[in-house]
DNA sequence: AGGGTTATGTCATAAAGTGTAATAAAGTGT
DNA sequence: ACACTTTATTACACTTTATGACATAACCCT
């Protein structure tokens, strides 16, 4: 298994939803079916369980009653979510699809360990 | 379970209750219903049992005949209030409301092992 | 104890999330 | 190109969650 790649154009469905790729279905069988979303830039990325786990890791030196560190540490988790896939469906939470400007359409990218959830306009801008 | 995670909008009822957003029920069922809610720099941290006296471990080092140190347990303890929660909404004591500047919505933040609430405003400020 | 205030529980409604199945579209093998 | 299989989209019914309102219960004060 070679991670997630290439470019997918999906529709969300009138609650939100969105089918994932065929192509990820290997990687997510074998990574589970829990998500992180996370909130960046305008866009959104979908961490598998594991590779949320190593990212947090990263952070686990910070202290939380010093302030600065604790602004990093807000940053990185009020932006992010638990999603489950369901019956081969990701739902978007309202909120994550308004920041990333989510509506009918969406285009998923994949990163390898992780892959990102791109309103079609904005996506078109940043990929030319 | 990966913790407290995101960013939900609330409402206040006419009693300064709160609902607990449903994704964090999965943590509280586990942490228990009772929380120990504390006024930092302008806005509530909750913690749940568990977390609180591993915090209150922390500062166990600390010596009590220092002054410095004195003033941070201080700081610590004395703006902490016990809340309970109780079919599933949170009672914020008015006290805690006014030095958070609660009033009719409040931001639920997630922070992996506790979670903070934020008057909109000052939220919108602090996260841009 | 009475009158007010502050808590608490419960319910109705509205909004959001979830499961299933039918149909359409895309991809595959011969 | 054809039939066949897989994948994507839409729609609808159902469940869960959020919100506001109200009724009851506890508390405090004089």
């Amino acid at each position: 298994m070679n991670g997630f790649l290439g470019t997918y154009s999906v529709s969300l469905d009138d609650k939100g939803r969105l089918n994932v790729p065929a192509k990820f279905k290997g990687m997510l069988d074998q990574e589970g079916p829990h998500l992180v979303m996370c909130v960046m830039d305008g866009f959104l990325i979908a961490f598998p369980q594991r590779e949320w786990s190593s990212n947090e890791e990263k952070l686990s030196h910070l202290n939380a009653f010093d302030k600065e560190d604790r602004t990093r540490l807000r940053e990185f988790y009020a932006r992010a979510t638990e999603c489950e896939i369901k019956s081969g469906k990701i739902l978007i939470p309202a909120a994550q699809r308004e920041a990333a400007g989510l509506t009918k359409e969406a285009m998923i990218v994949g990163m390898s360990k992780t892959f990102e959830i791109w309103a079609p306009d904005r996506w078109e801008k940043a990929a030319g």
